[in-house]
DNA sequence: CAGTGAGCGAGCTTCCGCTTGACTT
């Protein structure tokens, strides 16, 4: 017999929990959520007023025996999941399920794992919450109407397995919306007015000073007149000012501020951040990774200023408490830190050390004092204009904070140096060197990364710490968006220059549209949007989950009840449903391009069964359509006829070598050349496979089959010694085997390859 | 790996949030 039994969500937690109470407690872990609504059905009695149907799903079964192994050995049951919505019914859930005995069940929550908060909770029990549970089974019903009433609509109109959800459709949204904003977009040039000054007289030290005109020209010939202007002016020091400043540090981190941080400083993706984080966590280096408080300990606040005040000095301290802004924060945890602020660095792999070590810096960077700054601003007046050029100079004057830490920005660095000024004053005579007049172009909003995504979502209150990295990898397994990289597209720049009264001009390249790891949207994304929108418009508006949270508050409170806010929704919607699904058309894309310019045939692209296509002909009058994929990169929405036209030319034929025909074609996986039944690849950066010759074809082949037979290794009958990319391997009948470290594989016998292939096989039965 | 694209119909797909392993190369 046990004396205490307390329950808590996760097993690291557990651990830690243990070692604070004595021996008459024992901790264990409930492992999450340890039922659902049932899997296979809709899982709710809706006529009987919205009852949810429940089951433990197969992987909670032997938790849930365990635990109720527990139970009944234990004379008290303190059950410790976290205090919030979904902490409550896991609370319920469990004495639900394992039939706790009320008399002998407290219901208790800490907020920090101390052994003196435990023991305050343990002196604090409560019962559950049932108007919190209610807020949450209103939370857990909606989803599930929501996700499994519109999904099958999605697989009658436009294509089976897909799915909707309150959450998912508003992420595909706001990346099919920001993708037809940069469609949409038309970069405007206009000519930046820059100048390198040098003081006249000054010779000693640094005596020039760069800056920036206060008007932009339009044209080529305004920026050029305006460079003639110059060319005859005299520049003088007409003001300069001196403005006092401070930065602040930024916050510790939740899930979403450490996913974007771990992007762009470790160019992580959210789901390795999470993997890593995860790790850190259960070997006890990091507090719980899933969270949307930015809220330190008592502890953590003691722990870092000294940390802080040993390592910088005391006038480096000023201990900061936090409040969580983001909408429908829920603050069960702590802020992401480090469980021992002591230690700025941990072994493991280097992915883990970096990651701890970014943890390390931001949370103590939280408490330490502001950085103090001196912001100066040069005024150049000129005698034969009104235009001004201004020169910025920054000075550090108190590091603070920024000893150990500064945010990354989401854009790019400008190009505004924040350079050092020579000391001029009010007045001072200054003599052009060089005046440079740019041409810019305005960019078009930046796509979404996995990371700013995630940003995006948690500022209209959406989805929760422990959904960002699912919902990411959610929307791409359906095919809704892809993160990929796009080579971007070179374009000139004109320059002019004046310099030793002279003007004279250039011309620059810059790569513009160049993206890496960007999500775009794919054709049955912007399809099922488009439905969604014109459908259910109310579930994709970006305000629909910040209004259903509104009324789970008010369930929460006890104002609302659950049944009452769900039949509400449910009737219109079901009717919305219901209205969907009589329209006849299944929703395919589809858009007519034009005629072909040869046959006259009509042209039309659209969604097929097996992904987007171009159609020449019209089967409605007796035209047997011919078909042709689209390529990586095109979309429905965009492609042109031109495009469309040339699409239709491949496959072809190239001609003949050694008597058998080389043909040319693009295949699911790229370009390729099809000559004597086998495939070549053709890498796309070096060829293009409409405009590829017979003589560049026969080279790729000759290449291919060069390298194909060096690939050989030794052949011993079926048995085959291959080199790979990953160095030597052994392929026997469509299976590949390693060859173990430090053996010549040139000398391996036929009976030594028997062995490697025999010891696999016996690994992989065991 | 490098195709397909019609139509029939069975049986399948699907949500969000809470938690970790169990798998393979």
């Amino acid at each position: 017999m046990i004396e205490n039994l307390v329950i808590v969500e996760s097993p690291a937690k557990a651990r830690t929990i243990e070692k604070f109470l004595g021996k008459d407690f024992k901790v264990v872990s409930s492992f999450g959520h340890i039922r659902d609504l049932t899997k296979k059905n809709l899982g709710i009695d809706i006529e009987g007023g919205f009852i949810p149907n429940y089951e433990i799903p197969r992987d909670k079964v032997k938790i849930v025996n365990e635990l109720r192994k527990a139970a009944s050995e234990a004379k008290t049951i303190w059950i410790a999941s976290d205090e919030d919505r979904e902490g409550e019914a896991i609370a319920w859930h469990l004495i639900e399920v394992l039939n706790l005995d009320p008399s002998k069940t407290k219901r208790i929550v800490f907020h920090e794992i101390t052994k003196s908060a435990i023991e305050e909770a343990i002196k604090n029990p409560r019962t559950v919450d049932m108007n919190l549970v209610n807020a949450q089974q209103a939370r857990r019903v909606l989803d599930r109407l929501v996700g499994f009433e519109i999904s099958p609509v999605l697989w009658k109109k436009v294509q089976p397995a897909l799915s909707a959800g309150r959450v998912q459709s508003v992420a595909v949204r706001l990346i099919v919306e920001r993708e037809r904003e940069i469609i949409n977009f038309k970069p405007e040039s206009s000519f930046k007015i820059t100048g390198i000054f040098k003081v006249v007289g000054m010779e000693q030290g640094q005596s020039f000073l760069k800056a920036e005109a206060s008007a932009k020209f339009h044209t080529e010939a305004e920026a050029e007149k305006f460079l003639e202007i110059c060319r005859n002016a005299d520049f003088e020091v007409k003001n300069i000012s001196v403005k006092p400043g401070t930065r602040s540090p930024a916050p510790p981190f939740t899930t979403s501020t450490l996913q974007q941080e771990a992007y762009r400083k470790l160019g992580f993706s959210v789901s390795r951040t999470m993997a890593i984080a995860q790790k850190l966590y259960e070997e006890g280096k990091i507090t719980y990774m899933r969270t949307d408080s930015t809220n330190l300990s008592k502890f953590a606040l003691i722990k870092i200023k000294e940390v802080i005040t040993e390592k910088f000095g005391e006038k480096y301290t000023r201990t900061r408490q936090y409040r969580t802004t983001s909408k429908g924060a829920q603050e069960a945890h702590e802020a992401i830190r480090p469980s021992y602020p002591e230690k700025s660095s941990i072994t493991g792999t280097q992915a883990e050390k970096n990651l701890y070590e970014l943890i390390w810096k931001r949370s103590v960077a939280s408490q330490m004092a502001d950085a103090l700054i001196e912001k100066t601003n040069v005024t150049i007046g000129m005698n034969n204009s009104t235009v001004t050029f201004t020169s910025t100079g920054e000075v550090i004057l108190f590091d603070g904070f920024l000893k150990l830490y500064s945010e990354s920005a989401d854009l790019e660095p400008q190009d505004d140096e924040k350079a050092i000024l020579p000391p001029v004053k009010a007045g001072m005579k200054l003599q052009y060197d060089k005046i440079t007049a740019h041409e810019k172009y305005t960019n078009p909003p930046p796509r979404y990364t996995e990371a700013s995504l995630v940003k995006k979502l948690e500022e209209l209150g959406i989805g929760r710490p422990s959904t960002y990295a699912p919902i990411i990898s959610t929307i791409q397994q359906r095919g809704y968006v892809a993160r990929e990289d796009r080579p971007g597209e070179k374009r000139n720049l004109r320059i002019i220059e004046l310099a030793g009264g002279k003007l004279s001009r250039f011309i620059k390249t810059e790569t513009a549209g160049k993206e890496k790891a960007k999500l775009f949207p794919k054709d049955i994304g912007i399809i099922v949007n488009d439905f969604l929108l014109d459908n259910f418009s109310e579930i994709v508006d970006y305000n629909f989950t910040a209004g259903v949270e509104e009324q789970f508050d008010h369930i929460a409170a006890g104002e609302l009840e659950c049944n009452k806010m769900l039949a509400s929704f449910y009737s219109p919607f079901h009717k919305t449903v219901e209205k969907t699904l009589e329209k006849k058309a299944r929703t395919t894309g589809a858009r007519i391009l034009g005629k072909h310019p040869v046959t006259g045939e009509t042209i039309m692209v659209k969604m097929s069964r097996y992904g987007p296509v171009v159609q020449a002909g019209d089967p409605g009058k007796n035209e047997k359509p011919s078909f042709a994929s689209l390529q990586k990169g095109q979309l429905i929405e965009t492609i042109t006829l031109e495009d469309a036209v040339k699409l239709f030319s491949l496959p072809r034929s190239l001609g003949t070598f050694e008597g058998e025909e080389i043909i040319v074609g693009a295949g699911r996986f790229g370009p390729y050349l099809k000559y004597r039944n086998k495939f070549y690849s053709i890498n796309k950066n070096n060829d293009d496979p409409y405009l590829i010759n017979l003589e560049r074809a026969i080279e790729i082949i000759k290449e291919k089959n060069d390298t194909d037979k060096k690939k050989v290794i030794k052949e011993i009958g079926e048995i085959k010694i291959l080199n790979g990319r990953y160095g030597p391997y052994i392929s026997y009948q469509g299976e590949n085997y390693k060859i173990p470290k430090g053996t010549n594989p040139e000398s391996l016998s036929e009976d030594d390859c028997l062995k490697i292939i025999e010891n696999k096989s016996k690994k992989n039965q065991k």
